[in-house]
DNA sequence: ACCATAGTTCGATTTTATTCGAACTATACC
DNA sequence: GGTATAGTTCGAATAAAATCGAACTATGGT
């Protein structure tokens, strides 16, 4: 089976309900906070102490929840925060849960 | 043994990914919206296809995250948006979760 | 071709949440 | 005291998430 990084959703899919879930998890909002300080970031350089597979599931949970953008590049995969996408669908929030 | 509400953590207390979880599902979201526009009100009037013992866990995990404060009120239980410590606490989260 | 690296996918297990009925507490009213 | 109302608590069942190792895909380098 060819890998599939799951579809994001589009702007106007984006669901609150599932936005704020993939943001109430610790490990996942860290992933959040080191996208918004540091940019486009490798899913390897994240410092968390789970298994690459458990990783991956938290990325799978950032992406399917419009949260972070992930592109091919070569042998890595490089995940963006949404900024832009979240601040037109959910004004202020994203600036919010970074601040607090 | 006593009705216990669970105490409702002060403002310092308050946890990001506790809030964000508690708002990440659509009853509780429900309720939290209800409350923004009506103000005060007893957990009996929110018409949610649930039995009271679902609501009534519903209520708790925004009890808990202090989302909601509960005061007695004779017979009722009157709940309230912690609008002024959650802006305190999260500057603008609140308002941009109801936005939405 | 071979090996290493990056990350996903699968499958099984464990943990955590949700759900609901039934029993309970507390208050109000007659 | 008895009854009704409001909502909690308990306990058990179900559902959903997180966790992790192992197998896999894809790319790059030698």
């Amino acid at each position: 089976m060819p890998i599939f990084l799951p579809k994001e959703p589009s702007r106007k899919e984006m669901l609150m309900t599932a936005v704020l879930y993939a943001l109430s998890d610790e490990i996942r909002l860290g992933i959040v906070r080191q996208l918004a300080a540091k940019g486009e970031q490798a899913c390897g350089v994240f410092e968390v102490d789970r298994p690459k597979s458990s990783l991956s599931h938290h990325f799978r949970v950032l992406r399917e929840s419009g949260v972070v953008s992930t592109r091919k590049d070569g042998k890595t995969l490089l995940n963006t925060l949404r900024s832009e996408d979240l601040e037109k669908r959910f004004p202020g929030l994203l600036k919010a849960v970074l601040k607090g």
